[in-house]
DNA sequence: CATGACGGTATCATTTCCGATACTATGGGC
DNA sequence: GCCCATAGTATCGGAAATGATACCGTCATG
């Protein structure tokens, strides 16, 4: 479902580039990732910290993050049901790549009010 | 053309990542910065760098690049045409990006042989 | 006995991405 | 006159990613 992995090694030295570009990449992947690194999420609590990532998205990206080996997927035999979403070792290992994003994000990035006064851009501050 | 900038700032303290993110993503523009990053390039070593780039699609991605203030794109009145592409400070700013994204990859990531042996994994070495 | 909480699935429509292919301009060399 | 090189554009179509919406099962509560 993700997009497709690299069937070839076909862009020889910069290919681990996009190799884990492929792993994160992938609308709320980076985010979610973000957010498990500062500790295991109950599934409802990550739909509150992605106010707009659809209920069916939201399944398939933590799928897609589990088959990689980056989360750990834990459910509890509970009614109702309570599924945890924590980071394997593998999963913690992208922390660099993770800061590094935000960081970047964070010191370059900025963000397009689509709303009115067009031309006020917000630095990033949290 | 590009994935939609963010129109909202819908993930809040995440956020950045997924902007980053979004600017770096898009199938090529990973290496193509990963090239850069090493010196200036002329439209037809990049494609040689990248074999499996269509002719279209290096000039989208290229052309991405440029809007987003990553990549400079110098044209000398010539014939046949030259056109180099360069790095701006914002493009090189990226640069721990760049590496933390390839470091990953070398230390974990792996690739897939589509052709035969379906059990073989290479480890990923220059 | 209807409702809500939780964590999903299923199905469909749309948007976006990306590849294949063909075409263009110009000047120099044969 | 024809071809080549360079750096593109234009057009078409299919595949993949994402969104919208509706539905499911179970127990507890009212």
């Amino acid at each position: 479902m993700p997009r497709i992995r690299h069937k070839q090694l076909d862009c020889s030295p910069g290919c681990a580039v996009e190799a884990t570009l492929e792993l994160i990449d992938g609308k709320w992947k980076g985010v979610i990732l973000f957010h498990l690194l500062q500790g295991t999420l109950r599934f409802n609590a990550i739909r509150k910290l992605l106010p707009n990532v659809t209920q069916r998205m939201l399944t398939a990206q933590l799928r897609e993050l589990e088959q990689d080996g980056f989360v750990l997927r834990t459910v509890y035999a509970e009614v109702p049901p309570k599924v945890e979403y924590s980071l394997t070792e593998r999963g913690r290992s992208l922390e660099p790549v993770i800061m590094a994003l935000k960081h970047w994000g964070d010191a370059h990035a900025y963000f397009e009010k689509k709303t009115a006064s067009p031309e006020v851009f917000a630095a990033v501050a949290e």
